[in-house]
DNA sequence: CTTTTTGCAAATGATTTGCATTAAC
DNA sequence: GTTAATGCAAATCATTTGCAAAAAG
């Protein structure tokens, strides 16, 4: 069995439990942004779309995204500048941001947020999700200042 | 002596030794950024340096963010949705960032992000900074949500 | 005097909105 | 059948750019 189609059948079940319906758009948004494998943007998930399901429409692939952020199903990252882009990951993990071309890789790396939660509800706030942010230069960058 | 002299004098050094020119628009941003006392936006500090030196335009203010940021003396946060906050605390600290109205908060909490830092080196990345952001909702939209 | 910064107006580009049509349930 | 989702076109809004005038060093 394809993992897509594992995938699809979890994204049907968390759908149908939250009462939302199923559309083919929702599936196919869905199952891009795992195939993309990475931190994509709007723009990009509708290029992969419209492979399959050619007049998708943007808003359509907003409106979606924002659904399944709603739902826990991807994570918005606040990159620099350009475009948000869309983490499909569900597991907890942090963020490298290169402040030049605002490319973000991921950094698995355990980390104590245990108090900073804390704090945090203390100040009445009711945390989802804590991230790590490593702002800085990437390889690339890094290299291109260092040759200038 | 007010602060806002004691801050003055420290930006024109800050500027001067690196080789940058000190105008009176980027006197006024800083301080207003300073006096403004929370995350502002770009639109919000115009307008109070606007308040001063009326006609500084929204481009001037957007560069001299630019270049604040790039001397260190501010931070870019990526807030959610709407427009980019300016951050003037040059203290390592963290955010709460609501993911119902957007408000960031800061939360003052040790972190150990040693390893977090060394896992970026050796990736190749040169970090400059390492934040926490805690996503959720505010005291404010919690309640919201709690009573619908 | 030379080079950078500023202000203005216009352009850009991502995201959102209104609304009629279509599809899910 | 009823209600929500989609696609399209147009609107919005933060941010950037090009360029001539003004200011800094």
């Amino acid at each position: 069995m394809p993992a897509s189609e594992t995938s699809d059948r979890h994204l049907r079940e968390e759908l149908h439990s939250r009462g939302q319906r199923v559309t083919p758009q929702r599936l196919l948004i869905h199952r891009a942004l795992l195939e993309l494998d990475r931190h994509a943007s709007a723009e990009e998930v509708l290029a992969r779309v419209g492979d399959s399901l050619p007049g998708t429409s943007l808003p359509t692939v907003y409106s979606t995204l924002e659904l399944f952020e709603r739902l826990g199903i991807v994570r918005r990252l606040s990159a620099r500048g350009g475009a948000t882009l869309y983490d499909p990951r569900r597991d907890p993990h942090h963020h490298l941001v290169c402040g030049s071309c605002g490319k973000v890789e991921d950094v698995d790396v355990e980390l104590d947020t245990a108090a900073a939660l804390r704090k945090a509800r203390r100040a009445g706030f009711q945390p989802a999700a804590a991230e790590l942010v490593v702002t800085g230069l990437c390889s690339d960058c890094a290299g291109l200042q260092a040759s200038q």
